[in-house]
RNA sequence: GGCCCGUUCGUCUAGGGGUUAGGACACGUCCCUUUCACGGAUGAAACACGGGUUCGAUUCCCGUACGGGCUACCA
């Protein structure tokens, strides 16, 4: 039988979770739901010093509303492998016992090297230019490691307290290969990989030896993480080799990064002219918080409608899909190996269309709030007739006002260039005769409206819609006219009209 | 610098030894509209380059260029 599935996203809460993070998060979340396995929520904070508070919660957070929650671990319940925190596994002794079953075998050894002795050999091989220096078979032979001091000496130094670390014995110059999903065979040499810290001088392991060793302890049966851990995977394999497990190395599969959209590599929160985290997030160590998408009026839908479609695709020519056709569809298979630039024009878009499925009444309830915040209140059943008027101008909710606000508000200027360019000495008998025209008007219906228009127009001529408009509106463009007007009530027309005529005349 | 990964319209991408290289966003034009949109139609726009392999390469191989990632007692 096929073990049963099991991911897990894997954040450190060094920070706010960005929009990288939540497609990896949401990859995972597809392929555990495709395959009936479980997605599970596993917290790396192994190191304390990076610590910041508040990132779990807001990880929790985003997960949540974009609607890809994990089934098991941190704040989703925990489960069979609790706890699902590394600090929290600390305790339970397992990295050490893992760490000292690589030292029994001979692939791991404790050295004792200072900051300060560190950076010395750095210096020392980058002044003889060794291409990259790094503690490795070579370079560790002249540190002060259990490898190179005497046997006794090292016995005493663990027994005195001696500050060390666990390091993985890296051979010189071996092949290490492995079949990643996506990217097929990779190769690389030993000699590129260093001598790897596995546990820290404070006792805690590295994210090496900890994800692996969860890895393992959790069943976990594919790793899915960023292309950004490629180089360190062959160091993991060894580890693996190395415990006698390399039967049971997860599938691994190396997601492409997602790339600002101008200039060039990975996304980042400081230069990015667009959201970049799913929810407002306020770093304790900075004073503004950065604005997320769902503030930004993104439907959480939209939203992982367009991270699913950077770096993967269905085959076909479809793009909008639930995140429950999402997982019916996804495979690693059809991930890309190359990074994707983010376009924001096209995100917009696909928030518009999720707008434009909601019905008129949905919308209302979104615009209310909003309404009221500009200090107006409406009924329903105006409200509904609003949405539907000014629905295809926008592709965010808060647009509803952007594009109707006229409707509530009487002009307090009018667009300059439409009345320079349309206005004459004719007008002001004209648009006279227009407002008698309304005000004869007894059902004031977009219908009655414009059947009395179109009436005035045989003995009239033509007349500029468009000046009307600007008349009643102050600018230029906006929702269909008599639609409008029979929304905004006869009253308010009529009162708009004859300011409009008292002001241009 | 070294190592690894990558490269189809501006962007996201389909495709894959023989195709008019398809779609979407954005953009242009036209139609609809007495206004504004929506919508419809249409246009411009791509296989990074050089060598192979082959009857034939955008597709396979090798280089080059370019881009990205990594290069910590960070993840």
């Amino acid at each position: 039988m096929e073990k049963r599935v099991r991911v897990r996203f894997a954040p450190s809460p060094t920070g706010g979770l960005h929009m990288g993070g939540i497609r990896t998060a949401l990859f995972n979340y597809l392929f555990a739901k495709k395959h009936g396995g479980d997605f599970i929520l596993r917290i790396e904070d192994t190191d304390q010093t990076r610590f910041v508070e508040g990132a779990e919660e807001y990880i929790i957070e985003s997960l949540k509303w974009c609607g890809i929650e994990p089934n098991e671990g941190v704040g989703f319940g925990d489960g069979r492998y609790a706890p699902y925190r590394q600090s929290e596994r600390k305790n339970l002794g397992i990295y050490k016992i893992y760490a000292n079953k690589l030292i029994a075998s001979g692939h791991a050894y404790y050295a004792f090297d200072t900051t300060e002795e560190l950076e010395e050999m750095r210096k020392r091989l980058e002044a003889a230019k060794v291409v990259s220096p790094q503690y490795n078979a070579v370079s560790r032979q002249n540190m002060r490691n259990s490898l190179t001091l005497a046997e006794d000496e090292v016995k005493k130094l663990l027994e005195q307290g001696a500050k060390y670390v666990i390091r993985l014995k890296v051979p010189r110059n071996e092949e290490i290969r492995f079949n990643d999903i996506i990217r097929g065979w990779v190769t690389f040499n030993s000699a590129q990989v260093d001598d790897k810290v596995l546990l820290k001088s404070d006792g805690m392991p590295t994210y090496h030896l900890a994800h692996i060793v969860d890895d393992i302890e959790m069943e976990i049966t594919h790793a899915v993480r960023g292309e950004e851990w490629l180089p360190s995977a062959p160091a993991h394999i060894l580890i693996y080799r190395y415990l006698g497990l390399e039967d049971q190395i997860p599938k691994l599969a190396h997601l492409p990064l997602i790339l600002n959209p101008d200039g060039n590599g990975k996304i980042s929160k400081r230069e990015a002219r667009f959201p970049v985290f799913p929810l407002s997030w306020k770093d304790p160590r900075e004073s503004m918080p950065y604005i997320g998408y769902k503030e930004s009026g993104y439907y959480p839908e939209a939203f992982i409608n367009i991270l699913a479609l950077l770096g993967w695709n269905p085959g076909n020519n479809e793009e909008l899909f639930s995140v429950e056709q999402l997982s019916q569809l996804f495979s690693f298979e059809r991930v890309h190996k190359s990074g994707a630039k983010f376009d924001p024009e096209k995100a917009k878009w696909f928030n518009q269309q999720y707008l434009r499925a909601k019905s008129d009444h949905e919308l209302s309830h979104l615009f209310k709030p909003i309404l009221k915040e500009k200090g107006y209140e409406k009924d329903d059943a105006f409200m509904i007739d609003f949405c539907k008027l000014v629905k295809d101008k926008v592709q965010f909710v808060y647009e509803f006002w952007d594009h109707g606000k006229y409707i509530f508000e009487a002009p307090t200027s009018y667009d300059q260039k439409v009345i320079t360019k349309k206005w004459n000495n004719t007008c002001g008998t004209l648009f006279n005769s227009v407002l008698i025209t309304f005000n004869s008007v007894n059902n004031w219906t977009s219908q009655n409206i414009n059947n009395a228009f179109e009436e005035l127009l045989k003995t009239t001529g033509k007349i500029d819609v468009q000046l009307l408009r600007v008349l009643i509106t102050g600018v230029a463009g906006g929702p269909q006219l008599f639609d409008m007007l029979a929304l905004m009530g006869k009253d308010e027309v009529i009162k708009r009209l004859e300011l409009a005529l008292k002001i241009n005349n």
